[in-house]
DNA sequence: TATCAATATCGTAATATTACTATATAACAA
DNA sequence: TTGTTATATAGTAATATTACGATATTGATA
């Protein structure tokens, strides 16, 4: 046991979920605001940022970046990271549509 | 290591990461999902409709109820489960000022 | 009261995540 | 070529999550 039961589910829930997961960290809410923050788009000052070691930025960059959440570009020997709008307007619809469904129901 | 270093992060940025947390599993998606489905509140026959054993169910309604996602009302000996829409309207405001933010930018 | 049905909690094994140090890689500069 | 800068990867310890069987709890019913 211990692992999560992914075939079980469709892959537009395994979709959602993964998405889910990947904001589901501060370290990773906090990039996706300094990204938006600085307007454009910048690499390595992520590390200044956060209260956190070089190699643990890059382990959440890699998630964000394997979730669709934001896109990375080699600059020379950097990486410009930016967010990936189109998985962001994902999250966004599949909340809409939820709430437009909630909203005629009634609750306990 | 291993713990998250909540504390160094801005109450807004956990609260975003708690609820994307909870929805970080295919399992706790499907819930909402069914929730969504059955129109009216139900309780156990999500055991019957997911492919996971009775304690299992219950500790995902339990960090769904724990995020705020649902509600649980005690009816006689059954519990009535639903989707509480006001957490899922703050995800929905949340992506959707991003998405509002970064279509003004210009991207790598 | 005894039993049943619905749900929660306990205990625990398997696995995943988080964070780090140390090290590798790759592009640029001297 | 050698060093510097930016980032990734490897290895690993601490902790968290997932899932289950066994058991407790609580309300309804016989």
């Amino acid at each position: 046991m211990g692992a999560t039961k992914t075939d079980h589910f469709t892959n537009r829930q395994n979709q959602i979920a993964t998405i889910a997961k990947a904001l589901g960290h501060p370290a990773r809410v906090a990039i996706i605001e300094y990204l938006l923050k600085v307007n454009t788009c910048i690499c390595g000052d992520i590390v200044n940022e956060l209260p956190l070691a070089q190699p643990t930025v890059s382990q959440h960059l890699k998630e964000l970046k394997n979730a669709g959440l934001i896109k990375g570009t080699i600059e020379g020997n950097a990486i410009c990271y930016c967010i990936n709008e189109k998985t962001f307007n994902t999250l966004k619809e599949y909340f809409s549509k939820i709430i437009l469904t909630v909203t005629n129901q009634k609750c306990c």
